[in-house]
RNA sequence: GGAGAGGUCGCAUAGUGGUCUAGUGCGCCGCACUCGAAAUGCGGUGAGGCGCAAGUCUCCGUGGGUUCGAAUCCCACCCUCUCCGCCA
């Protein structure tokens, strides 16, 4: 969530600021509004509050003075009070659920550096690596979902037999190139990243620190029996370690990379991008989170934005960095790059990485702060994107990896996690 | 899953209805003493809200309840520890 003193302090500038995502100026007045019939509250009950504590005490010396008829007058008294109290707090709550509605609706401010736009058309494509379009004329390339069935390496049938559409499964070397490809990821970042191994199902509290509840609640996998929910991504949990904790400012930046299972029910996106490997309910990936001091912010985009190119540098993927536009940025975050990896068998750019920037939206409701020496506590600024993620990645080595005869390269980079070179059928009989 | 014990201001502890606006020790910060340090002494030492400020309100695992008044009593839940049972 936004820091709703902004709207007291700065409220032209908010507004402006929110305006770029479009952001209505009105429902931002309401909530100044509120804002300010918030504080009158307040302070009207803690006044009567304090009213009460006096009075209270009074009673304790009367009672201890054998005083009975005073302090029973002192009692009615209270309860007066008290009944005042009650009132203004049912105010007081209206007034702060109505808040609560319109500020955790309000997303997070862009970064200044973000470009304009009104949508995915204002994009910028800042830059193309290892693209050249004169290398696919000519030539036909087949979709990924086609090599692997010939191949016999990924049985879209049998998991939707198993699991139900949108689920997938792996054979033999479809199997293990997804565990080379984490393998290799994760070796490319240990220097970097401290690994975490987190738990796969969270608490409704983790989730609802983390920002998922309530606004992705039709997405997630809930649990019926446990108060539990299956993570849609590592971010989750890595958001979630440090919830409530004041870190110290040498502490910083902690960088963390996870391994983990992500599931998605993905409810509304049926026949959308749902064709072989783009879009499916379990898939894996490795995810780098960073929590920093707003200084250290440029720096660690930097690196966590090349942390996230160099497997696709290895593994010879063509790919280009998409700056997303104010319209077009999810709602926590203030600047995002997109890594989009070229299908040739699709003939489109697919997403295989969304590296952001979240300031401080994120940690304010998880309650994540770091104290500079003796200072107050702030706000701890997040980072975070995919360092691999499984699904396209996985598709997209196998469509540039595919020779005439229907074997698959394997990039180099990857053999010594493949333990071979080429994908080529299995022999029948074999396993 | 069953039985028992317990969750207090960074750590350790005290506190069983009214100077607890939570005491003490350790740690930490400041000051004094010192050439400097140790030791010692004195003072301070959390988070959040409201307020220009003085100040004030809330927080003793979480949420309810009883009461004029709750760390303290009652209920539910969460977590930790010990023992028993069950089980990869």
């Amino acid at each position: 969530m936004i820091d709703v003193n902004l709207l007291l302090e700065d409220f032209e500038g908010t507004a402006a600021a929110l305006a770029r995502k479009g952001v209505e100026r009105t429902s931002l007045e309401s909530a100044r509004t509120l804002m300010v019939e918030r504080k009158k509250l307040i302070h009207q009950i803690d006044t009567a509050r304090a009213e009460m504590n006096v009075a209270s005490k009074q009673i304790g010396m009367l009672m201890g003075q054998k005083d009975l008829a005073g302090a029973e007058k002192l009692k009615g008294d209270v309860t007066a009070t008290k009944t005042r109290i009650a009132d203004t707090e049912v105010a007081l709550e209206k007034t702060q659920g109505e808040l609560d509605y319109i500020i955790l609706r309000v997303p997070n401010l862009p970064s200044p550096d973000a470009p304009d736009g009104k949508g995915e058309e204002d994009n910028v494509i800042r830059r193309y690596e290892n693209y050249d379009p004169k290398k696919y004329e000519g030539k036909t390339y087949r979709p990924h979902w086609e090599v692997a069935a010939d191949l016999d390496i990924f049985d879209a049938e049998r998991a939707t037999k198993i699991s139900g559409a949108g689920f997938a499964l792996m054979k033999g070397d479809g199997a293990r190139l997804l565990h080379a490809l984490i393998a290799f990821a994760r070796n490319l970042n240990q220097d970097n990243y401290l690994e975490i191994l987190p738990p796969h199902f969270v608490r409704t509290d983790t989730f609802t620190a983390t920002g998922q509840l309530p606004k992705f609640e039709e997405d997630a996998y809930k649990f019926r029996d446990d108060d539990l929910w299956a993570i849609p991504t590592g971010e989750v949990p890595l958001m979630g370690m440090h919830r409530d904790e004041i870190l110290r400012e040498e502490e910083l930046p902690k960088r963390y990379m996870a391994y983990t299972v992500c599931f998605r029910r993905e409810a509304g996106s049926a026949g959308k991008d749902t064709r072989g490997f783009q879009r499916v309910h379990e898939f894996h990936k490795l995810e780098a989170l960073k929590l920093c001091t707003p200084e250290q912010i440029p720096a660690e985009y930097e690196s966590l934005l090349e942390d996230a190119e160099r497997p696709l540098k290895l593994l010879g993927l063509p790919y280009r960095v998409v700056d997303l536009c104010t319209k077009d940025l999810t709602f926590s975050s203030a600047r995002v790059m997109d890594l989009e990896v070229y299908s040739p068998g699709v003939d489109k750019w697919l997403e295989v990485s969304s590296v952001g920037q979240f300031s401080d939206f994120q940690a304010r409701r998880g309650n994540i702060r770091f104290r500079r020496g003796t200072g107050k506590p702030e706000f701890v600024h997040a980072l975070n994107g995919s360092a691999l993620a499984t699904p396209r990645v996985w598709a997209a080595v196998i469509e540039h990896g595919q020779q005439a005869d229907g074997t698959v390269r394997i990039p180099d980079a990857l053999i010594p996690f493949m333990g071979k070179d080429f994908i080529r059928p299995r022999p029948e009989g074999g396993c």
